[in-house]
DNA sequence: CGTACTTTTGAATCGCATCAAATCTGGTGG
DNA sequence: CCACCAGATTTGATGCGATTCAAAAGTACG
């Protein structure tokens, strides 16, 4: 499963220093795979370079929760000072994902002012990300919350699917049933285009 | 409404060098006057010491969506390095605010590595704050919200409302009867405690 | 004392969850 | 190549729970 480290994704090389590239380690993860479970220490920072990670925390009727459906981008980022994870990181599509050991990662905060300014600015960006969808799943329809998503996650208002609506419903926390019905309704009404892979509003 | 730098809160000076509390305003809000809008430029990071601000979003239909329901500490985190706030801060509650100007914190982070430490560790927090508020917005029924809510906000179980179930109802995504009904009938059942100012689990 | 707001209860409606089942899909192994 | 299986997709029917609209009672404040 861990390879030799080959070739980092371009966003993370300009995230991290020169000097923590050489730790880096990249893999293929399948569908299926977890890259970490709740309750583990954790190890390494993960970043995704392609394919679709999901974290999730299980409910108390053991129904899981997607917080976040990550396809690009640091995904553990509020675990860098974590004694454990506080969810799974499931794999839902096949994946490149690098992985830094979180020593490193803290080291070299703590020496490279430039570094930590990024690193900052990545997570005022995750903030804003998140308050995000807060905000979205405040909406208590179905299709608001689609268009909210399609709105502040698309480009233009077109979004590529990925693994498909189910895991799209999970992160809207809505039904997949509702979801489908939802956007069956609004491709009839012409609110809403679907290209196979990819959304699109109107 | 700017009062001249008396004292700062004890949180606040933990996390700021000295260097900066010079440049501190502290003052006093009362209930309906506004911190920021949205689409203003950020001149003040926000700091509360006691009271309660909302941060809000219009709605497309012109319902405010409460995306924070802040009580203490840091509000405008995620404006440090934008061009604009994306929401309003409405002081719902009278407040003793504290103001530093964001140009200084921006320097200070540059120049002084502990601080930027420290500035990291608080973005983690909010990072894993706003994860599990995206976690009980996902829940459906209003009754396992304030649940969450409780095991998650709460001090073994116990939050103090302040403003009222008004606010709170916001904060939950639900419309305040649905909470003052919820509320009624897990007292009823003997699940919920409700002392004036306070809610309790049992 | 009046105004504005919160709190509370009531009734009607609507949307989504839920349960169920059929179809379609890609992938596996014989 | 086909049978088969697991999962995604889709449609249908039903019920519950929250929204919505409405209105009354309580409360704080000037």
């Amino acid at each position: 499963m861990a390879l030799p480290f080959t070739q980092i994704h371009q966003e993370l090389a300009a995230l991290l220093p020169a000097a923590l590239r050489e730790y880096c380690v990249s893999a293929s993860y399948a569908r299926g795979e977890r890259l970490f479970s709740a309750g583990e220490k954790p190890k390494y920072m993960f970043f995704i370079s392609s394919g679709e990670v999901l974290l999730e925390r299980m409910g108390m009727q053991g129904a899981p929760i997607v917080l976040q459906r990550a396809r690009s981008g640091i995904i553990s980022e509020a675990s860098l000072r974590s004694e454990r994870y506080h969810c799974h990181a499931n794999v839902v599509l096949p994946s490149e994902i690098t992985g830094v050991p979180v020593v490193k990662v803290n080291s070299a905060l703590s020496s490279d002012p430039a570094f930590s300014n990024r690193w900052i600015a990545m997570l005022n960006r995750e903030v804003k990300r998140l308050r995000l969808q807060c905000e979205r799943l405040s909406l208590h329809r179905v299709d608001d919350r689609l268009m909210h998503f399609l709105e502040t996650e698309g480009q233009q208002g077109t979004y590529p699917l990925g693994s498909g609506l189910k895991s799209l419903a999970g992160e809207l926390g809505v039904t997949h049933e509702a979801l489908y019905r939802c956007v069956a309704s609004m491709e009839k009404k012409g609110t809403l285009q679907r290209d196979g892979e990819h959304l699109k509003m109107i």
